[in-house]
DNA sequence: ACAATAATCTAAAACGTTATAGATTTGAAA
DNA sequence: TTTCAAATCTATAACGTTTTAGATTATTGT
């Protein structure tokens, strides 16, 4: 009769699955003692927590997530907060790839929480406040007035953020130093001879629109060169509306020389739109970039870079949520990293 | 005392989190008729189930996953195995955002799963098989003889992958037609005068090598042209690698005109190492290249490109996936998705 | 009016875990 | 030997949910 097989397949399969029970069956002991071997309890003695951890071992036992979940509320999960509409293609897959290592090695398991565009930034955050479906959240793109850190602060959920905030209590965060980035591509191009600069910022919303900002123009007053900070586009500006801008650069009046780009995918799109207008880079124009992947491999001449390690990134921020979670001091969980420059030679 | 403060809120927090208890008592129902009513089960009446639905709402009530979880076995959770290690940095993500759009509307959660280099492809599996802790686990580059394949059939757990197999059972995929977009691809070469075409092909241990090939071999037969696949490299060379090889082709004897290219980042190393060997895109040979961001769009004279829409294919397989977990046949469960063209009308 | 049936609700158990309070054994001090 | 404490283990309850089997009430047919 196989409809009755299926039948006991599915309704009643025994799940041969390893559980606290089990190995108290197989030890004589009571399954609190298991658990409390198992969790290396002080009242515990050596011999039994060696015999427990060795059945365990052989069965394959592995503690049951909802059980633990249910009884201590510790739901073993991160969160990561991931916006859906992002101009950075691989940004998050990176920071991803960052916190799966860190996470590889503890039983955190990561999972993704999506940001739409339509709805509020604290969406997300508030479905898992209410769900308790995490331990602890790491969110990107922060702002200086960030709602979501105050939101978080009152739930007293442990959480970093990518970017710094300006709000006075202190948060965990990881950052890239933006200042000095745009600090040193500035100086690189003024080294270059490049007197006449310009900076296509961040979108103005984030952090690191200020921050970049503040090292561009401390580069320009230490040199005492011009410059000018785009005001019709930005990062975020989609890449053919940004080739379109760059072709119309050289007939302006004061057309910039030297250009600092937070982006390689807006590099490109600037260096394709003034190659349309017929500029040549190296020559009639130099570009400092931020570099996050291997984008510009791929053009020649060699572009000068800064590059910005987002796989490293993310495993800080991995760190700085597992830290608070077992109790760190929130100075403890903040770090700024300096980008790396990647000055090309400029072949051929 | 501000100690006794602090324990008190961290060691017995009330938790004022409603769960069907508190719904209970506000109803004066059972526990288990509130559950059932929410459950639509059909021993409640219609009016006890609307009483209780009401207040469910008014206090915010969410169903405890880990309740569900530890009483019914289900995670609520899908899995998606990443790679940690992509040659496409936007490959991932945006299969994510596709999951995530479908995941929206359910309360499953997304859990990413990686994938690290140095171990066997079932290792991210038997884990999940071991801790039961995804009700359905979606992976990508599917391969001929897929070891996973093989391995979650008998595990008896829903899944589905991006990219075919060729074993006998049949298994739910999404995949696109690469067959398709090579063949396409090598008949728009050909219709722009090309007849010494090369393919760029996938690195052989994936599926879609083989049907790339096809398609490709297809449209040189069909036309009667010339055509090789460039043996030293594939999709998965570094791009640096890939441009200087692109530098020693135009010395080879017979030099291919037309070129098929799988990814925009290989696409664009190519061009820049035809371009340093002195060689225009355009005029001494075209490429018709796999589109799958926008990186195309930074590069001048456009290139014609077929576009695959990882968004899209997230999405269907995601839908996949919960069709499987509420019992679709596995037949409803596949799709293959076309090519869109991107013919560019080669501006300047 | 009575039994049979349908409709609606409920009590209890179970999933796997850990915290609490208590039980038993061991060892040392008196 | 007795007493007390330390060391080690265990029984029980609880976390929030659903399933099962049974209880209660309302409805129907005679």
């Amino acid at each position: 009769m196989p409809a009755c097989l299926i039948t006991q397949a599915t309704v009643t399969m025994p799940s041969n699955r390893p559980t606290l029970k089990t190995i108290a069956e197989l030890t004589g002991l009571a399954v609190a003692t298991v658990s409390r071997a198992l969790n290396n309890a002080p009242d515990i003695s050596a011999a039994t927590k060696a015999r427990v951890r060795k059945v365990a071992a052989q069965v394959g036992y592995l503690p049951d997530r909802a059980g633990v979940r249910l009884r201590t509320g510790k739901t073993n999960v991160i969160s990561l907060i991931m916006d859906q509409d992002d101009r950075i293609p691989h940004f998050a897959r990176r920071i991803i790839v960052g916190i799966s290592k860190v996470l590889a090695d503890t039983n955190y398991h990561l999972v993704v929480t999506p940001q739409f565009r339509d709805e509020s930034l604290c969406t997300p955050i508030n479905y898992i406040l209410a769900s308790r479906s995490a331990d602890g959240i790491i969110f990107t793109h922060t702002r200086p007035l960030d709602e979501r850190i105050k939101l978080l602060q009152e739930n007293n959920i442990p959480f970093t953020t990518h970017g710094r905030s300006e709000l006075s209590t202190p948060h965990s965060y990881h950052d890239f130093d933006n200042r000095t980035f745009a600090y040193q591509a500035a100086l690189r191009l003024v080294s270059k001879g490049r007197r006449n600069l310009a900076l296509l910022a961040p979108p103005p919303q984030f952090t690191y629109h200020g921050h970049t900002l503040h090292g561009f123009n401390q580069a320009l007053y230490e040199t005492g060169s011009q410059g000018k900070v785009f005001s019709e586009v930005d990062l975020d500006t989609p890449v053919t509306e940004l080739r379109d801008f760059a072709k119309t650069l050289s007939t302006e009046g004061s057309f910039p020389d030297g250009i600092v780009s937070g982006s390689e995918l807006s590099t490109l799109a600037l260096i394709d739109g003034l190659k349309q207008a017929g500029l040549c880079p190296g020559t009639d124009f130099d570009l400092v970039s931020k570099q996050t992947a291997n984008l510009l491999d791929v053009v020649s001449p060699g572009i000068d870079s800064l590059c910005e390690d987002l796989i490293s990134a993310g495993e800080k921020l991995a760190e700085h949520l597992l830290a608070q979670i077992i109790g760190a001091d929130i100075e403890k969980t903040q770090s700024i990293s300096q980008p790396k420059p990647l000055w090309r030679s400029s072949p051929m």
